[in-house]
DNA sequence: CTGAAAGCGCTTACAG
DNA sequence: CTGAAAGCGCTTACAG
């Protein structure tokens, strides 16, 4: 059917253990041997065949990637930062999501022996730790990608705690004092990371404060659900902090919609500066995590060995959505 | 290192084939023999190694996907919906990009050799049919997404030219005459098709008039750039069209900024309907392509070897941000 | 219903 | 520098 080292060893008259050895690069082939068998190789249109390849060389030139889900902004980006070392490095990625079903992952997990070099796993469910360990197999390096603490793994995580701590010492330092908390699922490990920051910085900046959240999943939907919710309270909040970037739209689309001014009536900021958050009107405040980059150095913490430089922590952008309140621009 | 068939049969006393029969539920393995094997492989947590399995079946359960990019709202959505037809069917997706380069396309699409059963392509780039063909192997079927025609392969398309008339109808219909037109990259297929359709339906329904065309690349800062620019013509436009919706919003948050009222100085309209699109304010107006659909589909057409369901056209969305020009309103 | 054996297409010591 | 041969871990006719 299709050309093997066989029909160009033929073609070249010469063993198929040296046509392998051309063609992979080795250094004990005389250069006219080589030649020859390159230009055969590219006359037949040879490409050597992966599986057989793999299942000799013990390497399958490969990396999985397990992810919650394939789409959306967030993976979106962790996919480009990951494609981009994969792409210098040679390597292909097999990519498998498991849309928050621990069985599923563990099968997902499970399926990429023999297929790959190496593991990228995501797995923000903070329920499904004992599937993922079990899975796991200690043949295969892997470094998990935002999924807290893991024994015997190598990890990388955004530093969401500290991140949501920065954002509310920026909120208080404009003058805010009832600010409201939009939070993502309970289950999500950044989300609880996110709002434990909310809960501590008010604790400590407000003593006796009680926390005001919000229940979100990290959807616009979900924040434009909450922003309604918000704007019919008895007494409405001076600022508004969403745990992530599109909640924070959502909302800011409800509060448009209602006529309600940001910054002036209610300050509003998110978390994660997606692309959009700069072309809204107002800009919107958020924390920016550079989640291409944490794909990328996810990728090359697993090739190179090592534990991979710490992911540089998410960096406050001030846009115009938590300008100054009326009593802090007293 | 890894168990291996060899160990089941052992533990299982049984021969390797017997352990491979059993596994792969052939009939002929006798009831309690199959039992007896499936508890050892369960107990020894036997996965079979793939490499082997697909150089000796000659399949390999797994789709490899080639996509300009893989991130991003588009092809985030087509992965999406790539993603849940291949967990139905119990396939792998093998993904790549090539980042626009016509070389690696082809490096990309040959190094899926015995790695796939099948491709699904994406290649919206006009200048690279030649080497899009020519690294086509006629072994691999193949099913090319929104890539234009092209001979010998089973191809699926947004229809852009049909969803760009009728987008030209509606602001039409609604009594606006000066039309303006925020094209994609020159070289992107769905891209031309859209303007195609602009061109067309202005030429039809006000012959002789001249097209307003700026130039945009599809994200939103080039939206954003193309509105600043509108609004400093020495005549503004009635309605602006967007080849998509993210120029579309760049576009509106340029009117926002500049104060400029949509739909009530100039309504505004996309293509594609991005989750978005209904949360901004005004909600956009656009044709609604289900992109997920179309890769779900594709993926079909793929696999059972039909030409695929003629993907449907895309639909037009009415929101606010085209309402009724004052003209029109009269 | 079961096993021995060939074979899938490569890579890699081992000799020379 | 080169080749013959073993072996990677499976599947699948072929016998029985």
């Amino acid at each position: 059917m299709s050309v093997t080292i066989k029909d160009v060893a033929r073609e070249a008259n010469v063993s198929v253990a040296t046509v392998s050895r051309a063609l992979n690069g080795h250094e004990n082939v005389a250069e006219e041997v080589r030649k020859r068998v390159l230009g055969v190789a590219d006359r037949l249109r040879y490409s050597p065949h992966h599986a057989a390849r793999s299942l000799s060389s013990r390497r399958t030139q490969t990396i999985g990637v397990v992810l919650p889900d394939l789409y959306g902004e967030f993976f979106s980006e962790l996919m480009r930062g990951i494609d981009q070392v994969a792409r210098e490095r040679g390597l292909h990625l097999l990519v498998s999501s498991y849309h928050g079903n621990p069985e599923e992952q563990g099968a997902a997990l499970r399926a990429m022996r023999g297929r790959v070099d190496g593991l990228l796993v995501m797995s923000p469910f903070v329920g499904e730790r004992g599937f993922l360990e079990q899975s796991l197999s200690a043949a295969l390096p892997a470094v998990l990608i935002n999924s807290g603490a893991a024994e015997g793994h190598r990890t990388l995580n955004v530093d969401s705690y500290g991140g949501a701590l920065s954002m509310m010492q920026h909120l208080l330092q404009g003058g805010h004092r009832r600010i409201a908390f939009i939070a993502g699922p309970d289950d999500n490990h950044d989300a609880r990371e996110r709002l434990r920051g909310y809960r501590d910085a008010l604790e400590r900046a407000l003593p006796g404060t009680a926390p005001w959240v919000l229940q979100g999943d990290f959807d616009e939907a979900s924040g434009h659900r909450a922003g309604g919710e918000l704007l019919r309270a008895a007494q409405r909040p001076d600022a508004v902090f969403a745990a992530n970037d599109m909640m924070a739209l959502g909302c800011l689309f409800a509060f448009n919609q209602a006529g309600v001014a940001v910054p002036g009536q209610i300050a509003l900021a998110g978390f994660d500066d997606i692309p959009l958050a700069r072309y809204v009107h107002p800009g919107l405040t958020t924390m920016r995590v550079d989640i291409a980059d944490l794909g990328g150095r996810a990728l090359r913490a697993l090739l190179d060995g090592n534990g991979g430089d710490p992911a540089p922590g998410p960096r406050l952008m001030v846009r115009e959505s938590s300008g100054a309140s009326p009593e802090a621009a007293r």
